[in-house]
DNA sequence: CTGGAATTGTAAACAGTGATTACATAATTC
DNA sequence: GAATTATGTAATCACTGTTTACAATTCCAG
């Protein structure tokens, strides 16, 4: 990744310094998590003194609230982008494509989910953008569900609480990696990511109207998932 | 609750002081979440110096270990006394009721729930107790899927992968409780521990072997779940 | 008992934090 | 070109976790 910081105009202005100061706090999410992100040492690494960025982001918050929409964009577009080069038209299958592009992703750019997940360190609530990206998340689900339920592909009629466990799992699978409760997962031969996914996927049957294949055997040999 | 921290022995000496910061810090978190805490003000409380805490735990992450601890022993507590006290021995439904009370004590106690599951806030792996009655939890969990799958009770054999969808579908509807993913659910006149309930027990019925109920059809007015 | 050792408190300091204020400089606009 | 506005600096405040040197207390062996 290219940075994009270079401070055009030099002198006592900086010109840039908001998309700069943004970038830093990425870099330092990248290095050590959402509580490794002073203002301060984003201003250092921005070269500017300590109070500069309180001319273009009221609190700290509101500078975490901007690296989350950025996280938050680049989220969605990798789901959709996902969801969009499924072949098939399988409600089904795209709903599962859903769920994998958002495994990969959280699972691949863990401090970024952090970030994006954790209300406590944004502002959720002000962000129109935030709320505008998820919401596009959330439809491209319910519009898989209900897709499916229409061509009787569910189990159960009741697809707000199929959508929510949905969520629910797919948010808990996600969190389960980032927050470490998987630690035994990649000794047994398979990585979080894959585990992951296997799961979406039995998840997937379970609520599919079809019998499931003949349960494989092969156990996986996952021993004491935490 | 009565507080436990009567000084008992007056003077230079404390006597208690252990405990007694561990019950402030319990406060603070309970006052204003984990990032309220601070090992000065629980020091403060404690009628005590800044510099005292640090003769009895190491750094502010083995103090939020300590507070993790008590929590996570009342946690398990509530969900060992939960499934015990199930009339029946149908391990589906034991294995429910493992499910709500664990549900039903995160979300009436969400700041605790943030202290035990959020590793960066303290030791895990350090704490024998922690590891135990996570343990404890889990084998509960496991107990009852594998007599479900004895008694051919359920749809897939693979429990491995179904064990570890309960516990992310569980940890999932907590999370995105305590993580305010759920800001509409109140307003829709359910709880989101009655949601939260009302999904697990779809769940169940999803993994379970006998056709659902034919599909109520009453949507629960959900509108938007985040 | 007594006296040294271990325990557990204090006081002061350090570096780091978010945030505010008064002020200086540069860019913009009339 | 002058006034206004935007955006930087420097200094400062209150707060944080943590460490250090020191003092008071308790404990245990002789």
């Amino acid at each position: 990744m290219p940075k994009a910081e270079t401070p055009r105009r030099t002198g006592y202005h900086h010109g840039n310094l908001r998309e700069v100061l943004i970038d830093a706090a990425v870099q330092l999410v990248e290095e050590g998590g959402p509580d490794n992100v002073s203002v301060r040492e984003a201003a250092k690494r921005a070269g500017v003194s300590p109070g500069a960025p309180f001319r273009h982001f009221a609190n700290k918050t509101a500078l975490m609230t901007a690296v989350a929409e950025q996280a938050m964009s680049r989220f969605r577009s990798e789901i959709t982008n996902a969801v969009e080069s499924v072949a098939t038209d399988d409600p089904i299958e795209r709903f599962a494509a859903v769920g994998i592009a958002y495994l990969r992703w959280a699972i691949r750019n863990p401090t970024h989910f952090q970030v994006i997940s954790t209300r406590s360190l944004i502002d959720w609530d002000s962000s129109e953008s935030l709320r505008h990206d998820n919401e596009a998340v959330r439809a491209l689900v319910e519009g898989s569900m209900v897709e499916a339920q229409r061509r009787n592909m569910l189990r159960s009629n009741d697809i707000a609480e199929t959508q929510i466990a949905a969520r629910a799992l797919v948010y808990g699978l996600a969190r389960m990696c980032i927050d470490g409760h998987f630690a035994q997962w990649a000794v047994a031969g398979h990585t979080a990511e894959q585990t992951a996914q296997d799961v979406l996927k039995h998840f997937v049957t379970l609520i599919g109207n079809d019998e499931p294949e003949t349960a494989k055997k092969a156990n996986l040999s996952l021993e004491h998932p935490d």
